[in-house]
DNA sequence: CGCCACGCGGAACTCAGTACCGCCGGACGC
DNA sequence: GCGTCCGGCGGTACTGAGTTCCGCGTGGCG
C-alpha cells in the first residue's frame, strides 16, 4: 500500500509535476480512498522522501551503541549511513534530487529533514563533549559541518547521475572536516618530531620544488 | 499597513497561538482586507519574519563590496550582520523565538529562511576558493560552521531574554570557527636574512592548504 | 472635466489536511 | 452456526491557506 502510493505519486510527479499533481491524483491512480494517503504519510511531501524515517531512526540507533570512538569519526561514520541509503536506489535518488531542485516546498521540507540528521548528530556530540569549554558550540559547529561536506560530496554524485564513486568523494569530504577539527593537541615546538614538520625555503625557490619537498614531508597528503 | 499587520498578528499569536490565529482574525483586527494580507506576506509564516528580506538584501550587497578581506573573516563579519537585526529589537526578538521554538511549521520556515544565508556565504566563498582543490567543498563546509556558530550564540543570548553581551557572544563562537579554519601553517620566522622563510605545520595538514600559505610566502611563483 | 493607474476590498475557487461516521472482513466466545 | 468486537478502509463534510478575478474609490495628469 505504501509502495503503491510512492509508485503512483513520483509517476504523476514526473510526467505533470508535483504541484500539478494533487492528492486525488494520487488516490485515484493507485485506486485508494483519499484517507488512506493521510494514514500513511502526514502530508504530501512526505511521500517524497519514503524512507528517511527509517534512516534517521538507523542513526539514533548507530549513535546510541558504545561511545568509545572518537566523536568527530562517530559522526561522520553515522553521517555514511544516510548516503547508504541514497545509494541503495541510485535510480530513484537521482529522479528524488531533480524533483526536489524545482520545486521550492520540497527543498523546504528537505531542509527540515536534514536538519533532524543535523540535530541527532549535534545532540551526540553536545554529550560527548559536555563539560568542556565550548562543548555545545563546537558540538553544533562540528555536527553543521559534517552534514555540509556530506551534502555537498551527495549533490554532486547525484548530478552526475550516480555514476561516480559515492562512498569515495563522502570519505574524500568527510576527511576534509576531519582534519579541520582534528584535536589541535600539539604546539610546535612541545609536540615533538613526529607531529610536526619544519621546511625552510629560499624566497624565491620555484613553487613546484617546495611541493615536491611538501609532499615527501606531509604524507602526500 | 505592514506594521499594523505585523502588530496585529503577533498579538494575537501571543495570546491566542500560532497555528490557533487565522489570517482572517489578523486582517480584521488590523482593520484590513484579507487581500490585502497577501499583497504584503506572501504567505502567513512571512509575517513571522518581517525584516529577513531586507536584512539577506543587505548581506549580499555586503558581500559584493571589494573582496581585499580575507575570506573566512569576511563572511564572519556578514553573519554579524544578522546578529544587528535581531538586536535592534530584543524584546521582538525573544517574543518571536518563543514562538517559533513551539511552532514546528514556524520552525521548518525558520530553517528555509537560514538556508538562504548559508547559501549567501557559500556562494561567496565559492568565488572566492575557486580553482583551489575541493574549493566549493571547503566553501560549503565554511559557510555551514559560520552559520551554526553564529546561530549557538544567537540562540543561547535569546534564551537569556536578551539580557548578555549578544555581539560578545557571537564574536567568540566566530573565532571558534575562524581558528579551526585558520590556516594551520604558521610562518614562524619570516625575518632573518631576507631571502628565507619557515613554515611549521602539522602533519596531515591538507597539501593545498600548505601551498596556498607558500604562495603568499614566497611570493606567488 | 475626463481619463487612467493603482492600491484596496470582496467574492469565489482550489487544494491540503482533519474530524467523523459507516462499511466490511476476520477473530473470538458461546 | 451465530452474534459480537475490532481494525483497516473509504466517503463526506469541514477548516483554513493561498490564488484569481473583479469592482470600487482616490489621486495624479492632460
Amino acid at each position: 500500500m505504501r509502495d503503491a502510493l510512492v509508485a503512483a505519486a513520483f509517476r504523476l510527479f514526473l510526467e505533470r509535476g508535483y504541484e500539478e499533481t494533487t492528492v486525488d491524483d494520487i488516490v485515484t491512480l493507485a485506486g485508494v480512498g483519499r484517507r488512506s494517503f493521510f494514514r500513511y504519510f502526514p502530508s504530501k511531501e512526505d511521500v517524497v522522501f519514503p524512507d528517511h524515517e527509517r534512516c534517521l531512526a538507523d542513526m539514533t540507533a548507530f549513535l546510541a551503541t558504545d561511545p568509545d570512538d572518537e566523536p568527530v569519526r562517530k559522526v561522520c561514520d553515522a553521517a555514511r549511513l544516510v548516503l547508504l541509503m541514497y545509494a541503495e536506489n541510485p535510480a530513484f535518488s537521482v529522479q528524488r534530487y531533480r524533483l526536489t531542485r524545482r520545486v521550492p516546498g520540497l527543498r523546504a521540507y528537505e531542509l527540515s529533514v536534514v536538519s533532524r540528521y543535523e540535530r541527532a548528530l549535534a545532540g551526540y556530540l553536545r554529550s560527548r563533549y559536555a563539560g568542556g569549554r565550548d562543548g555545545a558550540l563546537r558540538a553544533d559547529v562540528i555536527a553543521a559541518a559534517v552534514v555540509a561536506a556530506h551534502n555537498n560530496a551527495l549533490r554532486s554524485w547525484l548530478r552526475s547521475d550516480g555514476k561516480g564513486d559515492a562512498e569515495a568523494m563522502v570519505d574524500h569530504a568527510l576527511d576534509q572536516v576531519r582534519t579541520a577539527f582534528a584535536e589541535r593537541s600539539v604546539p610546535a615546538v612541545t609536540g615533538g618530531p613526529q607531529d610536526v614538520v619544519v621546511i625552510v625555503s629560499r624566497r624565491g625557490t620555484p613553487l613546484w620544488r617546495v611541493v615536491r619537498e611538501l609532499e615527501a614531508a606531509l604524507g602526500r597528503d
